[in-house]
DNA sequence: CAGAATCCCGAGCGATACTG
DNA sequence: CAGTATCGCTCGGGATTCTG
């Protein structure tokens, strides 16, 4: 935890390449896993493939047009595979691939990590608050 | 990779709770970590602190505004300590909390599966677009 | 059923100007 | 130097409507 070799600066960790401009592709990946919907749809998919309209009902309050976009969005990444079967009524299934299978378990870490501090950030950010009252009196 | 247990349904893990709605800290950590500033600042900050006006010169592109509201949120949810040093002219540093380096630690997890991914991802959008060239002609 | 297209509002963010 | 205050615009995303 308080290990001073994570403070050495390696190589294959430069902060400027998280920046928004040139090909960075952290942002990108950042910006799509932090988007409103896609990690409610990695997570059902996790170890199931829904269809469209089971994914709608799972995800309480996504729209039609941005479980859509986000569908495509993680479908161009090749997070997410889409299987037209070509029946009546069309039935379209969505699974993860083996790429957002990883992602998913490197996702989970992050939601580990505020599982387990969020009661510290709560006491942080009531402090802070706190602290702003006794300004204004 | 393929460990069938990681798709049990686990008391810790229900995706429910990743919401946005009722008390969800996910989503609010979530959106904290991919705002457009607060890795750059949190990265920067990993092992040392620096002043507000040295951060500003680090991280290219941010304004002034951004830059004071995105130390404000994350120092108001205990990730980052802001110190003022009495003297003319002002002086303030900012710095990672032992909270806000765990958090660093988790995120890094995430830089390093973008880093190692960035090319299947390449990819998968290439193809995808590809596809839908065809699509038009 | 699965989704594309259109319209529209409000949050997010940048630019600018001002302050302790 | 280290901010805060105000204005304005962009664009993410919801509601609605239309198609294969």
């Amino acid at each position: 935890m308080d290990d001073p070799a994570s403070c050495e600066t390696t190589d294959d960790y430069d902060v400027r390449q998280w920046d928004t401009r040139e090909g960075c592709e952290v942002r990108q990946i950042l910006d799509r896993v932090a988007d409103k919907w896609s990690l409610l749809v990695i997570a059902l998919l996790d170890c199931q493939s829904l269809r469209f309209s089971e994914l709608r009902r799972e995800i309480d309050g996504v729209s039609q047009r941005m479980l859509s976009v986000t569908l495509r969005h993680l479908e161009r990444d090749g997070l997410v595979s889409r299987t037209v079967h070509p029946v009546v009524p069309p039935r379209v299934d969505y699974a993860l691939t083996p790429l957002g299978r990883t992602l998913h378990e490197t996702i989970k870490a992050l939601v580990t990590w505020t599982e387990d501090h969020q009661r510290e950030i709560a006491e942080a950010r009531a402090a802070y608050d706190r602290g702003r009252e006794m300004m204004d009196a």
